[in-house]
RNA sequence: GGCGCGGUACCCAAGUGGUAAGGGAGAGGUCUGCAAAACCUUUAUGCGUCGGUUCGAUCCCGACCCGCGCCUCCA
């Protein structure tokens, strides 16, 4: 059975498969470089990931591409304000942009658009809607697009035109409107602003057209799949159509995803509300960057998620208790031979598995398939009844799970550590945890010193000592298990 | 005001017209110098309230209460 996803525009969930003989044409809105990305961007990201690994695993080619919007308002801003070109404030947020995808295990996907890379093709669309009669030029030299000239305009975000038009609001730069709901899709320059000269005049897109401009480039006119979050609906998603269908006579994407808002300790999140993160927030206090990932799949991306600390430990917690799976039976010392139902119920988990994902990618759901067959799997196996070739095929589901979860590879230290040395870098090492400082000043052969120093004094029966080594190592963040194969330490 | 979503155990959370997945936490246990880790077992006669439909509702319908999101830059 192929994906159902849930499709904006008709309100159902519908299947989603490409057209024939060519790859499933993915745009996702990605982020505005202007500013490090916090975590409920991340979410969305996260969660368009989980929908690009799935199909992945279903043997989908993809030509999934992103946006990343390098010029609008507040980047002018903010870079004129910093005595910076947008280029020069722009390139370190990209970088970190990509930095943050990285250490969240999102892939990147086969195209990464940049609007300042594409000002032509924004041009070339800007002049077939004035062609058509969809756009005009205003007073000032600004391009709107003609919302009166599209009948289908609201039919994503449901919205009924004829009722917005009360109250309003006019934005005081753009009196010359023919309509104040029409949008600007070129901001004619003011003097000593940063512009593009253009057949259009000096000046810079507005927001919704490079989308348009973009996925057209690299989709085509038509294609399968738009996704973002869900204040996207609303204008922009609604504008893109408006301006992509207005030029091209075609339906812009069939189908729309959206993901909807985090909350973070069930408010919105939201700088004054002081519940605002950024992904390097979270990385300072010492959590995880796998537990953050879990985190945000933990709850379907079409249902609100309530982002909390106390969710973060618990999601901790359970990527530990999946990793120690996948260790003991990696580790083996099993009797040989087969356990039939175990066997049968390996398969029926990696079966529910993919039905869960393939129901509009029911996160929780399919994690449940996986966490049953590890607590089924782990009781066998306490029995002796988990024999050497029931190995492989819970492994084979496990790799499945992973492929659209990621979180089993433990990259975990060398994500916080980058974060650190950015920290360093950057000067805000006081914002990070004292003891994640202290831990990760700690090199590998001082903590493995010190276990040796442990051990002698644990063979000398001075347990006093020895505690107080554990102790102290605790205190930076570093735990030690003992076991009967010798000491390991982790980083907690 | 318009549009929409949700209220399920201590916390998070999935789900179904036929009698409640999963995770975390707590408790008990195995193990252990102590500890940690790991693993096992266990924890909702009930799914916001009140009506209705039904042989039967947490799931369908209606009303109400509560929380939240979008409608403006926002993922």
């Amino acid at each position: 059975m192929p994906l159902h996803l849930y499709n904006t525009l008709s309100g159902q969930i519908e299947e989603l498969t490409p057209r024939t003989g060519r790859p499933l044409g993915i745009y996702a809105c990605g982020p505005t470089v202007y500013d490090y990305g916090h975590i409920g961007n991340f979410r969305t990201f996260v969660h368009v990931d989980i929908l690009r690994r799935f199909l992945k695993l279903q043997g989908t080619p993809l030509r999934h591409v992103m946006n990343i919007t390098d010029v609008d308002d507040k980047i002018m801003t903010r870079s004129a304000a910093a005595g910076q070109s947008i280029d020069q404030y722009t390139a370190k947020y990209k970088t970190a942009f990509l930095e943050d995808l990285s250490a969240l295990g999102i892939e990147q996907p086969e195209f990464l658009a940049r609007a300042t890379e594409h000002i032509p093709q924004m041009v070339g669309l800007i002049e077939k809607l004035v062609e058509r009669g969809c756009a005009y030029r205003g007073e000032n030299g600004s391009y709107y697009f003609r919302i009166a000239s599209f009948p289908g305009y609201g039919k994503l975000s449901k919205k009924d035109l004829g009722g917005m038009e009360d109250g309003a609001r006019v934005d005081v730069d753009e009196y010359d409107k023919d309509s104040a709901r029409d949008f600007a899709l070129w901001k004619a320059a003011k003097p000593g602003e940063f512009h593009w000269d253009t057949s259009l005049g000096p000046g810079r897109p507005g927001w919704h057209i490079e989308c348009s401009a973009m996925a057209t480039e690299y989709l085509g006119e038509d294609f399968d799949l738009h996704t973002g979050g869900e204040d996207l609906m609303f204008p922009h998603h609604e504008n893109e159509i408006a301006q992509s269908e207005s030029a091209s006579g075609k339906t812009f994407a069939r189908h729309w995803m959206h993901i909807r808002f985090l909350l973070v300790e069930g408010k919105k999140m939201s700088k004054s509300l002081g519940n605002f993160y950024t992904l390097r927030d979270l990385l300072l206090r010492g959590y995880k960057a796998s537990a953050i990932r879990f985190l945000l799949t933990s709850v379907p991306y079409h249902n609100q998620l309530n982002f909390t600390f106390d969710g973060l430990t618990e999601s901790t917690n359970a990527v530990e208790r999946l990793r120690s799976f996948a260790a003991r039976l990696h580790k083996g010392g099993f009797p040989a031979g087969r356990n039939i139902s175990l066997f049968e119920a390996t398969e029926r988990a990696g079966r529910d598995f993919i039905a869960a994902l393939e129901d509009d990618l029911n996160t929780a759901e399919a994690r449940a398939a996986i966490f049953e067959l590890v607590r089924l799997a782990n009781s066998h196996a306490d029995r002796h009844e988990l024999q050497t070739e029931n190995v492989p095929p819970i492994l084979d589901v496990l790799a499945r799970f992973d492929a659209v979860f990621a979180v089993l590879e433990n990259r975990d230290d060398a994500v916080t550590r980058l974060a650190l040395d950015w920290a360093a870098k950057e000067n805000r090492l006081n914002e990070a945890a004292p003891e994640l400082v202290a831990g990760y000043a700690l090199s590998a052969e001082a903590i493995d010193r010190l276990i040796e120093e442990r051990n002698a004094a644990r063979k000398a029966r001075d347990f006093a000592r020895a505690d107080a080594i554990r102790k102290d190592l605790a205190e930076k963040g570093i735990v030690l298990e003992d076991s009967p194969g010798g000491v390991r330490w982790r980083r907690k």
